[in-house]
Formats: C-alpha cells, sequence, structure tokens
DNA sequence: TTGCTCCTCACGTCACGTGAGGTGGC
DNA sequence: TTGCTCCTCACGTCACGTGAGGTGGC
C-alpha cells in the first residue's frame, strides 16, 4: 500500500499521515525501489485505532501514551472527557437561547439580553438610529461597570423606564439629549434636564417601593465612569446631567411648585 | 487607562489587546509622555463588545464586519451558529454515550463500540491479553474494510460466538491459535481447524436460519485483505485459515461422521 | 511528450500564550 | 539601587491545509 492507498482506506489525507509521522505517532514504513512509502496492514490498524480516538476526543499526545502502555486507560481519563463534554453542552445550550432571544428583538448580539428587550421598546417608540447607538454604548459599560450584583438594579430602571405609560416620553427626552451639541441653548439645557427629573423622580419612588432590595452591590468605580462622561458627553450634555443628579438628589429645591420628598440618596449609577 | 487597567476592566489581558490592534480590529490608541498606550472609555466599550461576540462564539474576523457595517447582523448569520452549535451538541451527546459504553465494559476505547461488549465476554471466559490484542486489531480491521452496511453482519456473528453455551470453548480455541507459531505440528494444525469447524457450522446455520438477510453488503476488498492475512498471520495460522474455509465451503469432505449439509457458499468476511 | 502520483521542505491557520531583552517611574 | 510596569519583537500552540518545486512511471 503507498500513502494514497493507506489515506483513502483510513478516510484521512497524506498529510495526515505525514504529521503522524513527524510527531512520532506512526512509525515510518519500509521504501519501495522508488522511494514510495510501502504501508502495511499494521499500519493501517495503528490508523485506524488512532482515528477513532481521535474522533473522540483525546489529543495526539494522550493517544500515543494511550497506545504505548497496553492497559486500557483508566477511568479517570473517561471521567475528565466526559465532565469537559458536559460543559460544553451546558455552553453551546446557554448560547443557542442567547442566540434566540437576541434574535427574538432584532438587537445587536452585543447588547446585554437582559436590556435588548427594553431597548427595541425604546427604538419603537421612536428614539433614533444613533441615539440607539450611543445608549446601547451607555448601557454596555455601565453594566459592566455595575458588576453582576448591580445589573438588576439596572434593568429594574429600564424595566421602569420602558413602561408602556412613559417609553414614548422617555424616547422623547434622549432623543433630544442626543441631539445636544456646542450650538444648544441653555434654555434647551434647563427644560431638558427638567424633563428628566420629571421622568426619573417616579421611577426613583418605585424603585424604593420595590420589595427587592438594591443596597449590597458596589457601585461602578467612579473614577473610570468620570471619564467616561468626559469622553462620550458634549458639555451640553454634562450640564444636564449634573443638574439632573441635583434635581434627583434634592428634589424641592429643582421643582418649584410640588410637594416636598425625603431625599432620597444619589442613585449610585445615575 | 493603560493596557492593564483596560484589560483587567474588559476581563482580558495585554497580549489579547495587542491582538486586536496587530490586526484591526481595535484602533491603536493615543500615546502618553512616556510612550505608554493611553486608552479612552470608547476603546473599553468597543472591547466589551468585542468580547460579547467572542462568547457568542463568533470569529474575530466576522465581529470586524459586524461592529464596521452598522446594521445588525442578518438572521442567516443566526441561523449558521445556531445549526452548528445543535450539531455540535449531538456530537458531544454521542460521544458521551460512546464513553459510557467503552467504560462499561472495560474495554479499549479504540475499539468497535458494537463489539466491546463481546470482546469482554470472551476475555472473562478465557482469552488471554495478547490473543485478545491480536483479535482486537483484527477485528478493527475486519469492521472497517466490510463498510457500514456489512458491520451487523460481524455484529451478529460476533454475537453469536460469544453466547454463553460456546464462549469458553471459543476463548479456548482462539488461545491456541493465538500460539501457533513455526514450532506447531501439523496435528495440532489439523485439530484446531476441526475444533474450528465444528464452532463454525452450527454459527453459519443459524446465520443463515435468521430473518435479516446478509446479502446487500460488498465483502471487504479481497487485496487487502489477503495482504492483510500474510501480515499478520504465521505460517501456521495461514494454514489453518485455510483448512477452515475449505471445510467451511465443503463441510462433507471435511468431517468425517457427520451427516451432509448443503454446501452454504462461504461466508465473506472469513 | 503529457499527465499522474509520489516526494520533501516550509509557510499558513486561529486566537492568542509565553518568554526575551530593554526602558521608565518611584 | 531594587522592584514594578510598560514596551517591542518573535517564536510556540494544535492538527493539520496548502502550495512550491522536483522526480519517477506509463
Amino acid at each position: 500500500m503507498r500513502s494514497s492507498d493507506l489515506a483513502g482506506c483510513a478516510g484521512i489525507t497524506v498529510r495526515t499521515l505525514r504529521h503522524y509521522h513527524q510527531i512520532g505517532l506512526l512509525e515510518e514504513p519500509a521504501r519501495s525501489g522508488n522511494g514510495y512509502r510501502d504501508y502495511n496492514t499494521h499500519a493501517l490498524v495503528r490508523v485506524l485505532r488512532i482515528r477513532r480516538l481521535v474522533g473522540l476526543g483525546f489529543s495526539l499526545t494522550q493517544i500515543a501514551t494511550m497506545l504505548d502502555g497496553n492497559d486500557p486507560p483508566s477511568d479517570s481519563v473517561f471521567d475528565a472527557l466526559d465532565t469537559e463534554y458536559a460543559a460544553q453542552i451546558e455552553n453551546l445550550t446557554r448560547q443557542r437561547e442567547l442566540l434566540a432571544h437576541l434574535r427574538r428583538y432584532g438587537a445587536f448580539p452585543d447588547l446585554p439580553p437582559e436590556i435588548a428587550a427594553f431597548h427595541s421598546v425604546l427604538r419603537d417608540s421612536g428614539l433614533p438610529e444613533g441615539a440607539a447607538a450611543t445608549d446601547r454604548d451607555h448601557t454596555l459599560l455601565l453594566m459592566h461597570l455595575i458588576g453582576p450584583e448591580g445589573q438588576d438594579y439596572l434593568r429594574t430602571i429600564y424595566e421602569l423606564l420602558s413602561r408602556p405609560d412613559r417609553a414614548s416620553s422617555v424616547a422623547a427626552a434622549m432623543t433630544v439629549w442626543a441631539s445636544l451639541d456646542g450650538e444648544s441653548t441653555s434654555d434647551e439645557i434647563m427644560q431638558l434636564a427638567d424633563q428628566l427629573i420629571d421622568l426619573f423622580l417616579p421611577v426613583i419612588a418605585e424603585l424604593a417601593a420595590l420589595t427587592t432590595d438594591f443596597e449590597d452591590f458596589p457601585g461602578p468605580p467612579e473614577r473610570v465612569f468620570q471619564q467616561h462622561t468626559t469622553n462620550y458627553l458634549s458639555p451640553a450634555q454634562q450640564a444636564v446631567l449634573e443638574k439632573v443628579r441635583v434635581g434627583i438628589a434634592h428634589p424641592a429645591e429643582a421643582a418649584k411648585g410640588r410637594p416636598l420628598h425625603d431625599a432620597e440618596g444619589q442613585p449610585r449609577a445615575l
């Protein structure tokens, strides 16, 4: 048998045979007069054994030791493979669920899946693409900075903001917010800040009324967050943000005719 | 932010960051006075997006096109990933079943799984390690050469040979067979051949009596099989094999006092 | 002579890991 | 001065794929 016979018979390529020779997994056979490799059926059996083990997922190094030693591999080898496979299956299953979820909401797959649903509600309520993209980046960053423990908190906020009765106002405010730049007047800034405060105050109240307690997670690292706002936001946007922060922390001073609230403590992620 | 800050924050290594620069997936940031890279939060967001997509199983090349274009990826991209994952899961599940099967019979994992059970019966019936190993190689080769259609045929033969009422005789005969070499007398050869014929004839009769029809598969390529016997078998073993072939094809001439059978046609794999 | 098969290097794949050797800030 | 972090090459990983360039048999 020459190389291509053996390869064809075993269902592999000639290059694969060469590779097995190179790493010493398969002995070099005798050569016929013209220098061609001349394999016998021992080689074929060896290759068939190798291939079966490859199919089971063993590495060529593992296979070499298994075929050298002549006792069957210990249970631990099987166990290791089995638990690894189980883990892989679980992983793949999660990924498939994630894919289905993301597709269901027509979302960019880099959006955290918990947020994709609310995000698509906001877009359906009139949030333009550019503003949506910025918010996506913003959300992605916040979700990451706030850590796994805080993500429920953010998710709840998004949930409240995208509720049917206010989704369109939120989308409108975010649209204005996205359009703020050097040309924006101080009036525009004041007006948007007031709108946002009006939107956020009830959300904060509802948050506080929830049974869930959001006290146990650490806030995002302030330094990175500060750097982020100066990176991402225009001065006008930063001005609005600052006004909103103050307005939320001290509702009485910001809102003229409204009843006085207890100070809520500044919400950490805003 | 310098390299290690960004890497730490995103949960990757600095080397990974460099890799993304090298392939153009991530822009080189500005440098600070000492030549250190100085990242901003745009870079962090970009890395977070990349990482999320990597986690979903996209290649870096796919990710590059996804992040460049600004429409969400088409359904076909999702579909491709999803079907691939489904296939992988099925594959892994099969492998796990195979692993469990092989472990159950304490078999070498390179043995075809359908054969492992019968093989372990023969070993339990007294077949020594060396003979078992040779038979394992032999079986592996036959199973492969005979192709998927013929494997049921071989499996049935093994099943019949390892039946409780004859497993020990078969093991004994195979043990003698394995010990044949240049020293073996012609008497020993004759005796073993007769034993084997006595074992095989009823098996062949039972095979013929089965409802399953084993006519549709092609036999193993004769050339490879011939080469195999001259490679693997001692002259004494080849002599036995030849006698057995004749004895099975013409039971009347081989067996003296036995009743005459119809000629069965030589079983292809023996 | 043409086409086919075999041969031997040797670089490419994919997403980084892992030193090797040098510099700057405290 | 010592230790730490950053930098830039550049080779290694794993199981082969893929030409490049040359030879032998019909």
